[in-house]
RNA sequence: GCCGCUGUGGUGUAGCCUGGCUAGCAUAGGGGCCUGUGGAGCCCUCAGCGUGGGUUCAAAUCCCACCGGCGGCCCCA
C-alpha cells in the first residue's frame, strides 16, 4: 500500500466511532448531572506552556515542531494543561470552576496495546477548592460515568502522595526532592511488576534497601480500617484526608473503592489524593486516573487555587466495552425508499424528505438500480421497512409499505403511511 | 528513542525454506441469470506480492535499507 498512515495513527472506523459516541454521550450527560460546563482547549500550544508542568524532557514525548514563522509549538498531550492555562488566565471566573472536556490528544510514543499516537480522553477538573470534597466529587464523577456506560466491575484504587511523603521523611529520612520523585515513580510500578523486578531496575538510582522499605509500605492496601490498622506502627499524622475522603465517598454511594498506597501516579505534579480506576482486565491498565495537582495552577501564576481532576482513556474504555458490555446498541428504525421508473424519482425523494421532516429516519435509492437490487440493498442494510413507489402509486398518490421482517405489504395514502410508521416505530 | 515478531486483492489465507508457466483459494464489493418485489443458488467481473535498491538469464521467494502493523521497554491513558 502506497498511502500508509504515519506510525501510530489510525482511522476511527464506524464500529469504533459508535462506541466512542456512546462514551461521549455518557460523559456529557454526567457533566450535566454534576454541573460541569464543557469546553475544548486549543489543540496547539506554545511549547513553553506544555513544558511548564513537566520540564523540557516532555519534548521527546510529544509532537513538537516549529511553525512557519519559527515559533516553537506543540500538540497538546493532555487536557489538563490547556484547561489550567485557561482558568488561570480568566480572572473573572467564580469558584469552584468545574469544567469538562472530551477531545483528541497526541503523544509521540511507540504504539502498543490500546495505545496510539492520536487518542481521545475525557477529562473533568475542579479548580478552586483545596479541600477533599472536590476530590470526592471527581472520583464520584468517574464512578458514575462508568456505571452509566454499563461497566459494573470497576474498582477505584485510592492513594495519597502526602502520606507517602510523610512516611519517606519520618521513617526513612528521605526528603531530597529528585530522590522522592524517583522513588515515587518506582512505587508506581508496583501494580505492574514485582518488588524484585523494580528493585533491580532501580538498583543504580536508589539504594535497594531503602527502596524496599518503601515498596513494603506501598503494599499496604484494603479498606480504610485495615489500612489504618496496618499504619499504626508508622505513627503517621496525614491519614485524616483519606479517612475524610472515604466517608464522603460512602455517603455518595461510590462502591468498590480500595485504599492502595502504591497508587502515586507517575507524574511529578500530583500533590495529594491520587486514584486510578481499573476493570478486572489487568493487562488493559487504568481506564481513568487523576488526583490533586495544586502545584500546576501555581506554576501558571495562581498559587491560591487548588486543582483536582480525573481523565479517562477513551480507547481503553472502548476495549473494555467490547469485552464486557453486550452489544445492545439500540439502532434507530430504518426506512428505505425504493422506486421504479425514472418519472417516480423526484417523488421518491420528496417522500424521503417528508418522512425526515416527521422525524423518521429515511434513506432513498440514489443509484437508480432495479427494484430487485434496491430491495437487496435495503435488506443488507437491515432496513425495518421499505416504501415502494412505482408509476401506479405515483398516479394514485399512494405508497406501498413493506415490512422487511415478515414481507407483508400495505397500500395506503401518504398521510396514512406516515401515521402508521410513527406508530410502528414508537413502540421500539 | 530502544528491543522482539511480522507484512500476498477490502478481509482471511496458499505459495517463500529449495528463485522458473497467467500468484491459487475463500469471503466481501460490482454485474447477470431475474426490466415492479430482498435474504438461497449458479455464472461473470473488479482487485494483491508494503516501498526502494541489490544479486540473478529470471525475485512474492535470496540480500540490504526504509516504511507500516502487532507486542514489550521507557513514559503514560
Amino acid at each position: 500500500m502506497k498511502f500508509n498512515l504515519p506510525r501510530g495513527l489510525r482511522d476511527i472506523e464506524p464500529a469504533d466511532f459508535e462506541l466512542m459516541e456512546r462514551i461521549r454521550d455518557a460523559f456529557i450527560q454526567t457533566c450535566k448531572l454534576f454541573g460541569f460546563s464543557l469546553m475544548e482547549p486549543s489543540p496547539l500550544e506554545m511549547l513553553e506552556t506544555l513544558e511548564a508542568k513537566s520540564g523540557s524532557s516532555i519534548r521527546d514525548e510529544i509532537y513538537a515542531f516549529k511553525d512557519k514563522s519559527g515559533r516553537e509549538v506543540g500538540l497538546r498531550f493532555d487536557l489538563t494543561v490547556g484547561l489550567t492555562r485557561w482558568v488561570v488566565s480568566n480572572r473573572a471566573l467564580q469558584f469552584p470552576v468545574k469544567i469538562g472536556s472530551f477531545a483528541g490528544l497526541w503523544r509521540y510514543d511507540e504504539p502498543q496495546y490500546g495505545r496510539y499516537r492520536w487518542f481521545y480522553q475525557w477529562d473533568a477538573e475542579i479548580f478552586g477548592p483545596t479541600n477533599v470534597d472536590a476530590d470526592a466529587e471527581v472520583i464520584d464523577f468517574a464512578y458514575s460515568l462508568f456505571r452509566r456506560l454499563g461497566l459494573e466491575d470497576i474498582s477505584i484504587h485510592i492513594g495519597d502522595r502526602r502520606l507517602v511523603e510523610e512516611y519517606l521523611e519520618k521513617n526513612i529520612g528521605v526528603k531530597d526532592e529528585p530522590l522522592v520523585a524517583e522513588m515515587m515513580r518506582a512505587l508506581d510500578k508496583l501494580g505492574k511488576k514485582t518488588a524484585q523486578e523494580i528493585l533491580e531496575e532501580y538498583s543504580s538510582k536508589v539504594e535497594p534497601s531503602i527502596l524496599n522499605q518503601l515498596l513494603e509500605f506501598g503494599k499496604i492496601s484494603g479498606d480504610i480500617e485495615e489500612v489504618l490498622n496496618r499504619l499504626k506502627e508508622y505513627h503517621l499524622t496525614s491519614t485524616t484526608t483519606l479517612i475524610d475522603l472515604v466517608d464522603l465517598l460512602k455517603h455518595r454511594g461510590v462502591k468498590n473503592t480500595v485504599i492502595d498506597l502504591s497508587i502515586v501516579r507517575g507524574l511529578d505534579y500530583y500533590t495529594g489524593v491520587v486514584f486510578e480506576a481499573f476493570t478486572n482486565d489487568q493487562a488493559l491498565g487504568a481506564l481513568a486516573g487523576g488526583g490533586r495537582y495544586d502545584i500546576l495552577p501555581a506554576i501558571f501564576g495562581r498559587p491560591d487555587l487548588g486543582a483536582t481532576g480525573v481523565a479517562g482513556g477513551v480507547d481503553r474504555t472502548i476495549l473494555a466495552l467490547k469485552k464486557e458490555v453486550a452489544s445492545t446498541t439500540q439502532r434507530e428504525p430504518l426506512i428505505y425508499i425504493t422506486y421504479v421508473g425514472k418519472e417516480v424519482r423526484s417523488f421518491a425523494q420528496h417522500i424521503a424528505s417528508t418522512l425526515r421532516g416527521e422525524g423518521l429516519p429515511a434513506e432513498v435509492e440514489l443509484m437508480e438500480r432495479s427494484l430487485r437490487k434496491q430491495l437487496e440493498a435495503a435488506s443488507k442494510r437491515n432496513s425495518d421497512y421499505v416504501i415502494i413507489i412505482g408509476p401506479k402509486e405515483l398516479a394514485s398518490n399512494r405508497l406501498i409499505l413493506k415490512n422487511m421482517k415478515d414481507g407483508r405489504e400495505e397500500v395506503r395514502s401518504v398521510a396514512e403511511t406516515i401515521d402508521l410508521l410513527k406508530q410502528l416505530t414508537k413502540t421500539r
